[in-house]
Formats: C-alpha cells, sequence, structure tokens
DNA sequence: GACATTATACTACGATTGTAGTCTATTGCT
DNA sequence: AGCAATAGACTACAATCGTAGTATAATGTC
C-alpha cells in the first residue's frame, strides 16, 4: 500500500542531487549532474513534471526559481522498495534479502552491522 | 551493469503466472491472474509485446500459441534488483538491506535465516 | 458446405517518459 | 533607452505503457 506518487527513473536523478543540496535552482542542478547526460532544458523539464507531481515545490527568488523537495528520500523509498518488493518479489521479504546477500558484494563490515541489527530484531 | 530489457509493471505480472506456470496459452494466462483487473485482449497484447522483447516465445500447437518464457524469474530479479538498488539506494547495499529490517515485518524465521545466512558469509 | 465460435493478428489511443526546442519576459550593460 | 543574455513558460515529438477494439482465419457443428 502506502501509495505515492509515480517517479520515474530520471525523475529520481534529479531528486537525489536535490536532496542533496536543497535549496536549489535549475541550473544548481544541472551543474550537480553529468554534463554529458543532461541538458538544461531537461533538467527544467523534469523539474516543472515534479511540481506538478506534488514532489517539489518551486519558490520565486529574484530572476530563478527556487525548488524545495516536498517527500523525502526516506519516504520516497519506502514508496519505492514496497513496490519493488510486490512487484518482483511477490512482496516475501525474505527472499528478497538472500537475493541480494547473494548477488551483491557486502564487506565484511556491512556484514557485522546487518548481523547486529539482526540481533536486536530478535528479542 | 547486467543490461537487460526493460519488463514493465503489468509485464512482470504477466511474467510472474508464466514462471509458474509454463507453458501456457494466452487463455490459460488470463485465468491464473485476477478477472477483474485483466481482459483477455489485454494479456494477448503483453504476450505479444513480451515476445517481441524477447522474454518469452510462442509456438503454435493446434488452434492456440503456447508461450514460455526464455529468460528466468532470477534472472530478471538480478537485472531489476542491481537496477533498483542504484536509483533509489545509490549502489549501496547496507543501508538497502537496513531500510528493509526497519520497514517490513520479518518473521522470527525469516530472522534466523538471515542470520544465518550470515553466519555462513562471515568466514 | 454455411454459419457460429474462437484464437490470433493488426490497429487504436490517451498517458507517461525522455529529450529537448521556441517564445517571452526580465536583467544588465553601455 | 536599446540590445544582448538568460531564466522560465509553453510546445513538440517519438517510444513505451496500459487498455482494449476490429478484422481475419481456422475449427466445429448441423
Amino acid at each position: 500500500m502506502t501509495k505515492g506518487p509515480k517517479i520515474s527513473d530520471s525523475e529520481w536523478e534529479v531528486m537525489k542531487v536535490l536532496w542533496d543540496h536543497e535549496p536549489m535552482t535549475a541550473v544548481d542542478v544541472l551543474e550537480r549532474l553529468p554534463h554529458e547526460q543532461w541538458k538544461q532544458k531537461t533538467v527544467n523539464t523534469f523539474l516543472a513534471r515534479l511540481e506538478a507531481k506534488g514532489i517539489v515545490s518551486s519558490q520565486r527568488e529574484g530572476r530563478a526559481n527556487v525548488y524545495r523537495s516536498l517527500l523525502s528520500e526516506g519516504e520516497c523509498r519506502r514508496v519505492e522498495g514496497s513496490h519493488f518488493l510486490s512487484k518482483v518479489f511477490r512482496g516475501k521479504v525474505a527472499p528478497m534479502m538472500l537475493h541480494f546477500l547473494e548477488t551483491e558484494d557486502l564487506s565484511d563490515e556491512d556484514v557485522a552491522e546487518l548481523k547486529q541489527l539482526l540481533e536486536r530484531k530478535d528479542k
């Protein structure tokens, strides 16, 4: 459940930059994105769409619009995460965790941290 | 990395049914999907698109086409999983695992299983 | 063999996505 | 004041997605 607005792949790229450095203008955002892949106008379009979706707000400041996120990265992760879980792993958490444990590289520190977390969850 | 064809949300629903019961005809697939949400023609369209994408193959058998998957669920999970990881969690596995540990409900058995897995990974 | 059934093939169409271009208004410069 | 630079607004357009409808061909029934 936990429905939320759909954020497309490219919109996520813009949002990650915004979450890291907000408030920002469209020009600021472009500077933080790989220049070879992004044009200013494209960034502008995405910011406008994100505003239309209610994910960011804009405020005129002088000559430029300044953007701020309305949803936190954590909230968006929750929505996207539960959607991914039900779509790809049929909502079953444990198999998903096993999958990532097997396919992704975890450092020793990561493993230790996860074990600690699980210990605490255990009681 | 590990590029693969894009499988849309609805296409995933069709594929999960197919992986569970293949080989199947389009009529078989519809029967396994929630009837209120799916129409036969829609299922047909998705099967045709999946074939065009090289994700399933079809073979004429008598009066009907019989479909089989060309990619396993595991392969598709790998592609989709690593895409999700990089998009939503910036490629960082541990934070993602923590996120799911905190937001999703794990049964005691799940926790025990994961701990075992981590133990084995540890050495 | 003519007609009803039914499965596939082909076509449709609005919404979203990725990727900008054009038009307009504001600012700065000389 | 007049003109150039620049920021935003509005428009464009092909590809993909969700959701079918229409046309056609093969099959089964009398």
